[in-house]
DNA sequence: TACGATGTACGACGAACACCGTACATTATC
DNA sequence: GATAATGTACGGTGTTCGTCGTACATCGTA
């Protein structure tokens, strides 16, 4: 019965080629794009209609890895939210430029 | 003996997650970190003592073809420099984040 | 406890990648 | 033309990635 765990680096140890890395998949550039507004968004509800859970569980993992998401268990669900303020405190204005284009690039 | 060609893409084909993905490699972060002050730079002055010329050839590629760089042949050697303006106008505010941080993480 | 809903873990597959040695092409100089 | 210097093209190897189906775990509710 432990609820379950979810790892997230410190925002000391982000790195930029992890973040850029997890932000160059087209997929991935979606979901941040569909979180930039600060809100969380759940897990099931991101891009559901075209890809598959197993592989939105798979690109989550990536962003949460890099930092560059949160992802906090709320009953059956997982609420996603963007690490602004760490990545924001690391790498100034970077998740602005990124997702000032949107993602349709 | 027709001089040396190298693709390049036109500015407005510049897309977000192949610049990403170019710039999510620590040896070419460590280039472009070379190139940010502007000026030119002859391929074999890059990092010659600790990556292989194919090696190179190979990262150089990748960054020309994500448009992050540009590659003149000039007599024997090849000049690389950044794409500044290309970048920036189509997506300001990018490099100018991932250049200030250096290339340490 | 049983059930349905949500999300993860694991495995498999094909594709793309990083790395580098070798052979080749281009260039300048002798 | 011959030679040396620089960089590319090609091939091979091992690794990683993206995708997804299936089985399992967690959670809320009946």
């Amino acid at each position: 019965m432990s609820p379950r765990k979810f790892f997230h680096p410190d925002a000391a140890a982000l790195t930029l080629h992890r973040i850029l890395f997890a932000l160059s998949d087209p997929t991935r550039l979606a979901v941040v794009s569909e979180l930039k507004d600060g809100a969380e968004r759940a897990s099931g509800d991101l891009l559901a209609e075209s890809v598959p859970r197993s592989t939105m569980t798979h690109h989550l993992k990536i962003l949460r890895e890099a930092g560059v998401t949160r992802t906090r268990p709320e009953g059956m669900r997982c609420l996603i939210s963007l690490r602004r303020d760490d990545v924001d405190a690391r790498f100034p204005g970077l998740l602005e430029a990124i997702l000032a284009h949107g993602h349709s690039g």
